[in-house]
Order: C-alpha cells, then structure tokens, then sequence
DNA sequence: GGGTTTCTTGAGTGATCACTCAAGTATATA
DNA sequence: TATATACTTGAGTGATCACTCAAGAAACCC
C-alpha cells in the first residue's frame, strides 16, 4: 500500500557523513545537509528525526569504517604491519573530507557543552582503542613486539600519536607524511630484544 | 575631556580566552561573552569591534602564554629538561579551561570553512613550532640529543605527539599522565650514543 | 562648574538557526 | 481502477545569531 522512498538510505548517511567530518556539528547546517542530501526538510525530519539523530548516524558509520580499514590492514600486511601502515594511509588518503580523525573532532568541539555526541565520540574511541590493544597483543603473539610490553598500554600512546599526526595532517605548511613515516618507523623499537 | 573605560582591557582578553578555548568559536556565544566580561553589546563593540577581531586577539593572548610557559620551563630545567617536563605540565595543568590546546581547536573547527582564523592559528602552530625546533637545538648544544638528528624532524614529531596527548586528555575514560610519562620517558631514545 | 568627549546602556536590526505541518503526489494492494 | 498509505513539498514557526545606534551617564580640561 505504502509509496516508497526515492532515496538510499544509506547513500544519504555516508553523504551526511563526509559532510560534518568536513564542517563539523555547528559548521553544517540544515540548509547545507538539504542541499547536499537533496531533500526537503520535511523529508529529512521524516526520515532521520533531528540533526542530531543523523549526525549520531554518521559517526557510527565513521567509526565502523575506520575499524574496517584497520581489519583490512591487517588481513592484507598481519597485525605489526597494519600498525605500521596505518599513519601512512590515514595521512595519505585523497578523497577523504578530512585529515583529522572525525570522533576526535566531535570530542573536541562538543566536549565542553557536554553534548550527548561528545560523550558517543569517548565510546567509539574507546572501541576504537580496544582495536589497537588486540592489534598490539597479536604482533606479540607474532613475534613482533616485544612481549614484556603492556599491549593496553602500546595501544593508548599509539592512538594517541596517530590522532596527533591527523590533527598535524590539516595544516597546509606541514608534511605529514614525513612524520608519518618516522611513526611507522619508531614502531620497530617495539621489536623482541633477542 | 574623555571619560575613561571602567575595564581592564587586558583582564577581558584574558577572560574572554578561556571561554572560547573551552567552548570554541561556534560555541561561545555574544550573549556568553556579554555574561563573562559583564559588558553590554555596545561597549563590547566599541572596544573589539568584533566576535572575530576579539577571538584572534585572545587566540594570540593563548599562544603567547603557551609559549612563556616553555620558556619558563627552560630556565628551570633547561631545554632538554623543558622538552621532558612539557607533557606532564601540560596535562595536570589545573585551572585550564580545557586540556586541548586552543590553536589545534580552532584549527580543527574552521579550517574546513577558509575562516581567516584558522589561517591564523596555522601561523601560530608554526611559530610554536620554530620554538620546540629552537630547543632541541640547544639540547643538541648541551650534548643531551644526539647531533646526527635533525632537530626541525623532531620538534615537528614532538609537537604532533604533544597535540595528540592533549586532545586524548579531554577523555574522561583515560588517564592522559601516563601516557605523559611515557611520552617523556621516550625523549630518553634520543641521547648521543656514547 | 560648564563643556567636551568618551563610555555605557539596552531595545531593536535583519539574517539565519533547527524544525513543523498541512497540502499535494506517488505507489502498492484490493 | 479505487483506496489506503506513505513520502515529498515548501512556506512558515519561534528562537537565537552577531551586531547597531540613539540616548544617557561619567570623567576629564579649562
């Protein structure tokens, strides 16, 4: 009975998506999301609730593909090497709407009006660190890391860097794939003494 | 003749810096700042002329501070000293209205929108930049780094690292010290050989 | 103390914000 | 083809945005 919607749902979230990555929450407005969505707002509304609901949406989105790439990674060079790889990659991918980590720049510009998706932005980081840590203790099961070290800990300073690198990689004077090869390339002082 | 102002112009600078580092460009607004700086919009325009002009005034108010707090820490600890202390410094720095640094913010938030103040905060990474350079030159000096390493290389790592360790402290979840520590700790790679 | 100059006040500006809703349109079932 | 059920449209909502300006108050010089 029903009449159906002429959209991609999920086209539409990943187009959202790029979007606040690129301008952030109070940097997009709804005029821009309608232009970019190609919607009226009476669809938007109908079909996402609120801006905030879609921008919940899309950082989840965000967060299950940054995850995806680091499992690509790894099934394509092991877990040391999507370590290793991983800054390059970040810092070198072209189309991307940004440099910087989309989640970290939630945290920052919503973290001191404790805004819901300032405190969704901990979670996925949090997540996203868990990721690091099984990384770090599968290089050690490899033979990669020297296993005497606390893969929790590895994992906290490593994201740490790269997030670091990522807010580094928007500055138009800087070359980020520099440092992002000295980060790789200090990963090797992790290596088993023997 | 004239009646002076009943202000400490330098006092609401630095009022006026703490709010927008807490809450952003987007997020403080006139209203917020009339309440901070008890001032009417009249006379708040006619002594900033600007949301914008008084945003990069205290953005460089921010920077001159950050960089005065370095060189403090030189004359107590020396430059390598400096370099080791910064991270913890900058970490458990209590009464800061936040843990990231104010520059990389508002890099972050209106690099995307060509505002003329993320352009300026560029400029500000870079002198903050050309200061880290200037220490582990003088490390160098006083034999505490090795002198094979090119101290501009490693004052563009350090500081994408210590952007990194001040965004991750705005994490609730996480305990930003120890990964200071560790940061600090990891200076250590970089003395002379022998 | 009168006159000049500046600062302070606060109501008010148009623009934009996120969002609503009644009316119109298309689709699928019966 | 008739009807029910969404979806789409776009003008319009009140709230808030950064900002203006005319009027009044205070401080200085003579």
């Amino acid at each position: 009975m029903p009449r159906r919607p002429n959209y991609d749902r999920d086209d539409l979230i990943d187009r959202a998506r790029d979007l606040f990555w690129r301008s952030g929450w109070a940097g997009t407005s709804l005029k821009d999301l309608e232009a970019t969505l190609k919607m009226k707002p009476g669809s938007f509304y109908a079909a996402f609730g609120s801006k905030e609901a879609l921008y919940e949406l899309a950082l989840e989105k965000y967060s299950e593909g940054s995850r995806a790439t680091v499992k690509e990674l790894v099934d394509q060079f092991g877990a040391f090497g999507a370590l290793t790889h991983l800054p390059a990659v970040v810092v070198e991918a072209e189309g991307a709407p940004a440099k910087a980590c989309m989640v970290s720049k939630t945290l920052l510009e919503l973290h001191a009006q404790d805004h819901p998706l300032a405190a969704k932005a901990e979670d996925l980081l949090n997540m996203m660190e868990e990721q690091f840590t099984g990384l770090f203790r599968q290089a050690q099961a490899d033979g990669d890391i020297d296993p005497d070290l606390d893969p929790a800990v590895l994992a906290r300073r490593y994201q740490s860097d790269l997030l670091g690198l990522r807010l580094s990689a928007e500055r138009s004077s800087l070359d980020a794939s520099a440092i992002a090869a000295e980060f790789a390339d200090s990963l090797g002082r992790l290596r088993p003494a023997n």
